[in-house]
DNA sequence: CTATGTGAACACTTTCACAGCA
DNA sequence: TGCTGTGAAAGTGTTCACATAG
């Protein structure tokens, strides 16, 4: 049964290449905005810092995308991409803690994109709620439990201080949150049909002030995609 | 010849390894704010979402530094950690953008332990050059040229809008930065002796809504630590 | 008797090299 | 002819299972 560009039923994509596509896409729509009618794996490989042969792998796991003797298109590319990360869906996301950090997020393009779309703000502060952030009133965090994400697969973000994360991720797993993206400095638990992330700003950082040091070289000539976060589905604490 | 706990001649730390040593160390910091004198590799493996025996080896890797049928002892992990990550070392820290992003990274825990601190920051919004952020006076972006970065090996952060960001990268480098991390959602090139790694907050969104969509099942029982940046040593644009 | 440290088996990733199609 | 797509080889990383030290 032959297939149209593109397709390719249920083959597994391997977790690496997971990590890997949003880079590509990023660069996929620079490539775009530049102009770009065409692309190459060396050109997008250059760009990400990895090999040629590694994109292609990468790529023809979601299907058979390019067009032998000519390259990619980067249009077709960012679509397929964005269907196999699920951004073809709409997912909710709730964000909580409007600080320096919460604003950044709420406001930042990749929270507005790729099917995610912020849907409600909280933060304690009396000074904040009631004021108005990226189009949306914040409410007050005691509040939480209202919110009805049963339905939809939604997504909490925890931006808040290290000592109240604990206490907003149980409140948004009460109101049927299904993943959680924790910013707060905490190691926090949730159950385990949960799932959950953690990102440490700093980690990066300290990844590079270790290749700094000149203890290891720098790993390969074209390097590899590195790590900020954790995944544990139902951690203990 | 013997050596005292702890102590191991570079034998070079695999990868893998070094992207989890400051995740453990978070969590060893967790346990020792609890007032846990001991623990072990089983409790660290379900903190972190890892298997005890990845811990094992991890650990390892950088000595003999548990005590058999004991475990470890936090501090000395800590230490230990630090010494591998480099630090030990002093590594001063530019952050150029002052909006919200930008003065959550300056006030975040991590950008000033771990021997980094911030010894400079940057804007060029009027309202903000001359203004104190975290203790530093805000400078003009077009004065980060009169920085002498040269002597001790220092890392620049990119936390503008993306239109900016290579221009300041190029600013950075030029006076004398040897590592660049950039938060700008831009593609960004550094000459070849200047480690440069990406962050994209929503890369990990991005991850987890594949997850979410059920068209994998979340890696292992105990998950895989994951990817927020590229680093390319010597990139083209 | 407990929990580390580690060889050895296994699994996954990356890279190579080239066949195959435009 | 040029660049993708992919088996097969090489290289890393993970897990197992147990000897070993406290």
């Amino acid at each position: 049964m032959p297939r149209g560009k593109g397709e390719r039923r249920s083959r597994r994509i391997p977790e690496a290449t997971v990590a890997r596509l949003p880079i590509y896409q990023r660069i996929l729509v620079e490539l775009q905005r530049l102009g770009a009618a065409t692309t190459s794996s060396e050109e997008l490989g250059r760009m990400a810092g990895v090999n040629a042969a590694k994109v292609r792998k990468d790529l023809s796991s979601l299907g058979t995308l390019g067009t032998r003797g000519t390259g990619y298109d980067p249009r077709l590319l960012i679509a397929q991409i964005d269907r196999a990360l699920g951004a073809d869906r709409d997912w909710p996301v709730v964000v909580v803690g409007m600080g320096n950090l919460g604003r950044a997020l709420v406001n930042s393009e990749g929270f507005s994109s790729h099917g995610f779309h912020v849907s409600a703000v909280f933060d304690v502060d009396p000074k904040v709620v009631g004021a108005e952030v990226a189009g949306l009133v914040v409410r007050h965090a005691d509040r939480i439990g209202e919110l009805a994400l049963a339905g939809a697969p939604a997504v909490g973000v925890v931006a808040t201080p290290a000592s109240a994360a604990q206490g907003v991720v149980d409140a948004l797993v009460g109101a049927g949150a299904c993943a959680i993206l924790n910013f707060a400095p905490r190691v926090v638990t949730v159950p385990a049909h949960v799932l959950l992330r953690y990102v440490d700003l700093s980690i990066e950082l300290q990844i590079m002030s270790f290749y700094l040091t000149g203890r290891a070289p720098e790993p390969a000539g074209l390097a590899p995609i590195r790590s900020v976060g954790v995944s544990q589905p139902g951690a203990a604490g």
